[in-house]
DNA sequence: CATGAATGAGTCTTCATTCAT
DNA sequence: CATGAATGAAGACTCATTCAT
């Protein structure tokens, strides 16, 4: 009989085996998820393609929404560090610089599977545990609001908190939905150019960086 | 059968008592996907909370799926007549305003029923028919980019399809996030002010207009 | 949805607890059948007479098309391993011989248990894969093609295939026929030899066998 | 609510406009059972393709097993009455001529709907009523045994109710089985020719007569 | 720890039948 | 009497999850 499902793995990947089995699942799901969509992402079929029984992906995620939540973090956690560690790299460029990194940076993010992104982000529904794990955009939101305070006097917006949101919805959006529907848009780098143009004019006082 | 469902309503509602089953049906369905989210919108909730026999359902929605379609259908058909009307009532104006009230307008329509609107987009699974319906953003987009090719020579960027595109998402996506996550910014008209500011200064020639 | 129903076995019984379900689920089904009648053979009911869950049912037969496939399939073959055993068996013997013992062998396999062979005739429907499975009646009638043709000079017929299909018919129809609706008939070998002869007197060139 | 079934028909069509309907009902059951088979041949549709609402059905007959059975008696008679009055026709007639002209009788009373036929005869599940009413066989080899008796001295066998059972069903399946899967041996009334030598063969004392 | 057979609540959907208009 | 909207019991089937081996 079906229970309320527990999210917290029961036990850690301590053996080397375990960490190939947890691998394993991980993988699988990505590609089940990539291949046939999340409505046919079901927990015995994850298994089978990880080459390991049901039982044991249940040994290491207790529950389908725990799962999920696993690669969902696991996603997010790709994508934080790579804007992370360039927010470090350009943290004192000019801005104009920071900010065309940072959309790089996004423009890469997105690139490296776009249709895990898409399903991760439209298909699985984003219930109990998941609601939680999905504030990549938050940190991101709160990283460019704190960049924002330290050189509050080259913004023109008097509302920091708003531009910081503004920023990296639009830029996130963006990315997005041209690496999904647009892909002709990526060439030349001719949106990277437009992004950061549009971001740029919005956020600086004086748009004669161009 | 698992089976090809079908989508094409199986009669149309001739008498009176029809139209009455089929709006109740299509409120509980909102009402239910307000409240309990997709993943737990059962086509028999659905009917009870209607106050009516599943077998009426199933009348005039021959599958789950039409049902979703016909609902997205109707929200969709709401939203593109507000957008519509906008436009032509502002088709001549200043671009300055006639972008403003686009941006209005779709604060107006997020704000309708951000929930449905919400669960509609992210958790309703794109299948099928449900696949061409959601189209209501080619369609402003398109009707952005005319407008920018009879404007052509106020607009700056010069891949016009391009910036279509860009504001397109802008918009949508800043009233959409911002109805649901941050409806703090919606006071004062502070958002649209940014918004429209945002989008015109990408735009826009002379920003001096400002 | 309903669908189009898979009707290979989803996987083998790999375990000696699958062998037993399997076996358990065949049962269940003759049962239901039997007592039932098809129109009442839902498979649940014929989970719960094989105390089994309705989810093994699945795991093992994707369909309950598939599930009465098997059972057909099964039938089938307990009736041609007695036919073709009998054929090999009296090949060489004289032809009144061969075909009495034809008769007989068609009057046991019908009484091993009419009430299933019945029910497996007139009532399940024949659709789909079980349209393909229907075939003993054929595979019957060529084997007795070949023979004549073998004794093509002993054959008063002149159009085996015609004399073939007579034969394979008559049979099949008044051991089944007998069998179920007049039991009476089986007393004293009364019917085994009055078909031996209808058969005989229609095939042969001497009548003088008598 | 469903209930259970009456199967007396509710009222007799007294008027004219009855009639018509009655007849558009069962020839509109005939269409529907001729093409989609038994399975799909929902009482809704029958309605529809009769151009008479469900609910007029219901009027005339107060349940689908009800409807079933009339269809059954109206081809069960027409069969009967045609196989009666060659009966009468044929009398007197020397045996021979007799059989031949029942088995003439029989292949053109399988000619005339064959599907139908076929429907009614392996689809239709002959549950409650419909048992009682699928007795046309047994009516006929009543008359059969009834003439055998009265022609005792020229019949071989001395069974004569198992002579009447036999006669009866392999004539009734021979013609039906041809009829479906080998129209080819009804080319040259070879069919006819063959049926009449096997039975004949069988019944008489004197098979010189060929 | 792994395995995979087993579970069963819960889904979508159909269709014979009723009954208000 | 006709109409057709409404009914709801019941059926086939899925899939997350458990547990004996």
């Amino acid at each position: 009989m079906p229970h309320k499902p527990r999210t917290i793995p029961r036990k850690l990947p301590l053996q080397e085996r375990s960490k190939i089995t947890v691998e394993a699942i991980l993988t699988a799901t990505t590609q089940i998820l990539v291949e046939f969509g999340y409505a046919k992402a079901t927990t015995n079929r994850i298994a089978e393609r990880a080459g390991v029984s049901i039982g044991s992906l249940y040994q290491y995620f207790p529950s389908k929404e725990a799962l999920l939540a696993a690669l969902y973090q696991h996603h997010q956690n790709e994508i934080l560090s790579v804007l992370v560690s360039k927010a470090k790299e350009f943290s004192d460029a000019p801005m104009h610089v920071a900010i065309r990194e940072l959309v790089k940076a996004s423009l890469f993010v997105h690139a490296v599977n776009p249709k895990l992104h898409r399903v991760l982000t439209e298909e699985v529904p984003r219930l109990g545990q998941l609601e939680q794990t999905l504030k990549v955009a938050e940190s991101v939101t709160s990283a460019i609001h704190a960049y924002f305070e330290k050189r509050r006097d080259q913004i023109r917006p008097r509302n920091l908190a708003l531009a910081a949101f503004m920023l990296e919805r639009v830029v996130e959006t963006l990315t997005h939905a041209a690496v999904i529907d647009h892909p002709e848009f990526l060439i030349d780098g001719q949106l990277e150019q437009e992004i950061t143009d549009l971001v740029l004019r919005y956020i600086m006082q004086e748009p004669d960086y161009l």
